[in-house]
DNA sequence: AATGAATGAGTATTCATTCAT
DNA sequence: CATGAATGAATACTCATTCAT
């Protein structure tokens, strides 16, 4: 569905926004009724646009993923570009609670899956210019920062209030920068 | 309930090992009765003895940090004992799958709370040890321990197969011990 | 509406047939959605024809009914014709499967019931005929020949496959035919 | 499930019960809420005694199947034991309205298959008696009397009033026993 | 006029929790 | 005490019907 009508696109977004919100105070496992009273729409409309709640993540997803791959774009110049790349990463995940229990209930999806992808590929460029500039080891992957923001994120998302994720953020970004020695 | 019934005990000790079993296999939010029935017991008594899935949680934690103590207890001497009592938290985690959720959905409780305080105590002497042979730096707190099981422990749920754990979870380590730069 | 623009007349035809198709694979109680997507129509232009489940039902029977009336009058002269035309509404349940609860949930209905009427009245003639003939027992109603083709279709509804639903026919005619006794 | 405690074994009494009654006036398709309404239980109650809509229709056949074996058994005695028999199981259709399209609905299940088995072994004895007297036809079987059986009930189920339905399934038999010739 | 998006009432279904046996 | 039957609130989901485009 490349083209959508006007009012059938308001529609989705509303609902993804709502599921964001939604997800992030209640839970992943919250009723899709919530979502769609939040969206200020039906309960069918809901479930035309999203035939299930894993629609629903995958959706909210799709946008954090292009939201990276913008990013990704941006920074690409310097051989900071790698770190700068990162941060907003977990910023994104200091602004999105309640997603983790998605995340790992759809692991096997490969629709998630190809996001880890995605998000890897974004990382490729910055991260081969970081580790030419001596900046960040020669031996770390594309997969292994899908970990390292794996780790954060849960880390993070022991958190409520998003002062102390970023909080949380932060060290656990120190703690993977300078490593445990 | 320190004294309990010989065949009490062995119906509690019964529901513990199913509710690891069915959450491992389900999820953590399998259902009760799924349980009750794997533990071959009624539901009225499994009940009796934990009044809601969060009891239950509680109780396999609990018996996950007395191992913790007993390994921390056992590996008190050399400066390698951090490292030593570190794997064996996460070989723990390789074994026990599924509780991710329960930890981020019971953050607030108190008895997890609790239980967090117990094993950063655990690493208390061992750590300490480590940083006074400095192979570990020195601004390391016991909370950062409990962040860095955290970060393994994530990067360990996102396998379902016990080996391909194992090896996330070396993955994470190495991250961890080494650091990114 | 006895005149209707030529492709509106195209797209209630398209939905008769594609009615017949879906109640005969899903059933009488299929979401009218299906209905509409193998007519390659919008819900709204199956609404505008057919203002409900029931309005569906009778345009099928009443291409049903006429099919009945032209093969009455083709078959008016000797008097084997009541036994043809009853053989010819046979084979037409034979071929129209999934209609029976309708006729069951409709009976009410003025409509069918005034289907029933013209039916009934289609055999009059072959029916005095053959009465008159001495081939058809003179108790025998117009009436009784509805009640007829209504014994015969239950039995033929009873199965699915086409081959299968000609023989259960054949079986019932003769039973019948020939009385128990 | 041979043994029962008193208690359930009484609700799911009032249940099948209620389904009868419920599905003569409403209809099959009747919401399985109604039921369980009628029967005065909750709706798990329904569910833990039958898992869906036919499950319910399977019990009031078994019901109704058991009848026609203790009928059969009653009435094994004179040549006349055939056609006292089928008049009492064509009494039953008289007074279980709303059947039919559970049985249109679930030929295909093995279920309901076995059960017009054990209806025509019911018939097999009298059956054979009756042809011995000679007061029926040597080729029928008793998958004929199935076949019977099903056409009164068709005739018998476009009535509502038990009064008419009775007339119906008098006159339908009458057709089957004289033959139309 | 045709389309298909939106609506929401109606129904199914699960499962935590209570309670009779 | 243990058991498992019963309950019903909570939730999921469908689909007839309306209506904006």
């Amino acid at each position: 569905m490349p083209t959508l009508r006007r009012d059938a696109r308001r529609n989705r977004d509303s609902i993804v926004s709502a599921a964001r919100q939604v997800f992030a105070s209640v839970g992943f496992d919250a009723p899709l009724d919530a979502v769609a009273r939040r969206a200020g729409v039906g309960r069918g409309t809901l479930y035309r646009h999203f035939p299930d709640r894993h629609a629903l993540a995958v959706a909210i997803f799709e946008e954090n993923v292009r939201e990276i791959e913008r990013a990704a774009e941006s920074a690409v110049d310097g051989p900071g570009g790698f770190d700068v790349l990162l941060r907003s990463v977990v910023e994104q995940q200091v602004r999105s609670p309640g997603l983790v229990p998605a995340v790992l209930s759809g692991t096997e999806t490969s629709e998630l899956r190809a996001m880890g992808v995605r998000v890897a590929c974004a990382f490729a460029a910055p991260l081969r210019r970081a580790q030419e500039a001596g900046s960040v080891r020669s031996d770390l992957t594309t997969a292994d920062v899908v970990v390292i923001v794996r780790m954060v994120t849960a880390v993070v998302d022991a958190e409520r209030d998003e002062g102390r994720r970023r909080l949380a953020a932060a060290r656990a970004l120190d703690l993977l920068g300078r490593g445990l020695g």
